[in-house]
DNA sequence: GAATTAATACTCGGATATACACTGTCCGAGTTCATCGGG
DNA sequence: CCCGATGAACTCGGACAGTGTATATCCGAGTATTAATTC
């Protein structure tokens, strides 16, 4: 029970896109060489927000990724079930129906008690992550950040980025 | 993100052996043909909530496993961190200090922002099983179950049982 | 000098090996009960 | 008839393979740029 380093890679670098300049473009290497991440791998996190439609990408030279939507349309929720899937985190296998002393499955039964508790806990999990937007996030770290360290990565970035075509 | 088989089978066990009757014990094999479970792997579990003090065990013939504390002390999240593991659902591997861009670690430094949010998460997914305890459980699987299973169940399960030893 | 064309360099996308963890299984240590023998 | 010792059966506990998922990586498809060439 315990998420990928994928998810944290995808929503530092989600932090990054949506912190980027009107129409500019990041390719996949710049996010990659960011956080010293190996970016092959990193790739596949981001062609699983590409096909979530969270991010979109443009081919060709001076391509590269940029948001899909506002930054305050994007929750966390949103990025962590694009890269580790919608699936609930407890998988209940019915096993009460399994047995000597168990009375077979008939179609309006209620859910297990058991599955219903932890149904909710991961309903209430999700509810925190629901609510977490991106354009949250950013404003957090403008307080939070020292100016010196927002304009040293501005400056690197600046170098790197590609603008998008009209 | 998603829970092993063995959760919901130490939640199920665990429901039982908080139905039993004063100083009854049931074996790891009662346990496992309850439910149809491989029982040297349902062994395992029932070790770590053993560890966990959360069941007790009594070897030798006519033994086996009882609660080891009352029902209303048993917390979901007791046993799901003792067959899980206590760890976090998130790793924050601190990926904002590496790179180009970063600044080195502070001893005062606060906590990465993505960190807090989706620890903030896992909190409110811990609450919601730290506030269910098993007693609550079969407070409501008394009202849930029909009677003639419930009789079923019972019946079965006392031809199976051992008693404690004064 | 301008337009066209071909080559080039850079981007993303999917298909491919490897490592770790979960699942499933086995056998041994310890304890109690029953039985057998002796007093 | 009672007590003790011995054997056996049953319990839990830790050590041992198989499989599936997550990790890490590579190479190919596609596109805009750019340069050279021609009119």
């Amino acid at each position: 029970m315990v998420l990928g380093s994928q998810v944290e890679w995808a929503l530092h670098c989600m932090s990054i896109l949506a912190a980027l300049p009107e129409g500019a473009l990041a390719p996949a290497a710049v996010l990659a060489e960011m956080h010293d991440l190996p970016k092959p791998y990193l790739a596949k996190s981001l062609q699983a927000l590409a096909g979530a439609g969270l991010v979109e990408t443009v081919p060709g030279p001076r391509g590269g990724y940029r948001l899909g939507r506002p930054a305050d349309a994007i929750s966390f929720l949103d990025v962590v079930e694009a890269v580790e899937g919608k699936q609930r985190s407890f998988r209940c296998t019915e096993i009460r129906r399994q047995g000597p002393c168990a009375s077979p499955a008939r179609p309006g039964d209620a859910l297990c008690n058991i599955a219903h508790t932890m149904f909710e806990a991961d309903d209430a999990w999700r509810e925190v992550l629901r609510k977490r937007t991106l354009a949250g996030l950013q404003a957090e770290l403008e307080q939070t950040l020292s100016p010196e360290q927002r304009a040293r990565a501005e400056a690197w970035l600046g170098t790197r980025l590609n603008l998008a075509r009209p």
